[in-house]
DNA sequence: CGCGAGTTTGAGTTCATTCAATTGCGGTGG
DNA sequence: CCACCGCAATTGAATGAACTCAAACTCGCG
């Protein structure tokens, strides 16, 4: 399941801000290949890599003990997992599992990454910037939680998929499950499907895993009033990551 | 309103695991004295301090641009906000506004904390463990708002004021308007009020800003069962930062 | 064609919210 | 000292958003 890691530079910040680090880390990367259902890290387990996704999709979750799950992150390609690695003896804080038919991995060692990190004092400023953008975007979703409704909160989803589209018609794919991409937006399947129907009014038609939004102006009025980052939410991740 | 800095170390963990930090950023460092109601950073502005609160409340607030507040965090002694003031060209993600009669503060200036990290990588580490708790944090408060009951929420936050204390009894004092505390813990104050009353049943007795737990494992188990943090939640910071 | 997983629709319930009214309490002034 | 004001906190009743459970539908696939 492992082979040679490419020699190409994975188009992530992390690296194109700091090429000396790919070269470093190159040689001790692992490309994995994993398939449906597979599952790359567990909950609670210890942190041995980070991960940066390639292609495919990944589902990062939790459970709680009386068995619901949260879905803490949707990752794709060029998105980031796994940064409990950064930190000796953590262990990784959500299980991470395949939900395209096939996924490319890159598996960065903890070890690998740590050593590095002690060394280049850019890298490090890099990081805390990841770091700390990870915590703008999990408390930026908490104020969605109690701020927006359900309907508004996909539409922020879709807007977000826009990249920074701010005008005009696009039409965008998720092949991801219904309840999978329910539980991430922090609803049910049956108000994810009851949701979708509210935005056909503002212009968004949804039929299977395709989204076609008539004017992403109309579905922003419908959905930034409710939200304090409005204008820069663009520059947001979508991965939740 | 400035007077000059303590000179013994403040107890927080920056500070404590870097020595180093303090003496070289005490200098540059000023202790504020705000009052209640006094604004100490707006959502917005450019992050020019790291700030670390002596003594007092202070509540940390977003708006929405429909004018819904949301507290994304409450500090008190020990809690360190305004971490956009490590990164260039930062703005402070919410407001800081003192809940208490008086707080003393201590303001770090940005470029001062920043040319610190540069030099060295020890406090490079910290900060990054630090960046990430926060990020656990939020994403932990995040999956407590889809997977608690409000009275869970409620119960859950009261339990990390207990600290370490596992079982037995213990009398805490929030000195926090209801309907701050209410939107900290994503509720209106109505709901918290009708909160309480739930959490009786489980022997959390509440008169004006004392409470009572009568026993702190009944509350556990009444909590506890729907977090994926079960057991390490003791751990986490209380302040939402 | 028919099975089955995923998705949608429908009806009823629950939890939290809203809005309005009441209580409790510290402070002020007669 | 006590009546009264104003604010915070609580209580009550009605509404609403999202959930649960169950049934119906869609669509790919053998």
């Amino acid at each position: 399941m492992t082979i040679s890691a490419k020699t190409v530079t994975p188009h992530h910040l992390l690296f194109s801000e700091n090429p000396s680090l790919w070269q470093a880390v190159s040689k001790e990367v692992r490309q994995k290949i994993y398939h449906y259902h597979d599952r790359v890290t567990s909950h609670g387990d210890a942190a041995s890599n980070l991960w940066l996704v390639l292609s495919g999709w990944i589902k990062l979750s939790r459970q709680t003990p009386d068995g619901k799950e949260t879905v803490v992150g949707l990752c794709t390609d060029g998105d980031i997992f796994g940064e409990a690695a950064l930190f000796p003896n953590a262990s990784y804080p959500y299980s991470g599992e395949v939900l395209s038919h096939e996924a490319e991995l890159l598996a960065i060692p903890s070890a690998c990454i740590r050593e590095h990190i002690k060394q280049d004092a850019l890298l490090s400023s890099n990081i805390m910037a990841f770091l700390h953008a990870h915590t703008s975007q999990a408390q930026l979703k908490l104020e969605q939680m109690n701020t927006m409704t359900a309907a508004q909160r996909l539409g922020c989803f879709l807007l977000k998929l826009c990249q920074n589209q701010s005008d005009g018609a696009k039409t965008l794919r998720i092949p991801v499950e219904k309840n999978i991409l329910a539980a991430f937006l922090g609803m049910k399947p049956e108000t994810l499907s009851r949701t979708q129907q509210q935005l056909r009014e503002v212009g968004v038609e949804v039929s299977g895993d395709k989204i076609h939004i008539t004017h992403i102006e109309r579905l922003q009025e419908f959905v930034c009033g409710s939200c304090s980052a409005s204008g820069s939410c663009s520059a947001e991740a979508v991965s939740g990551i």
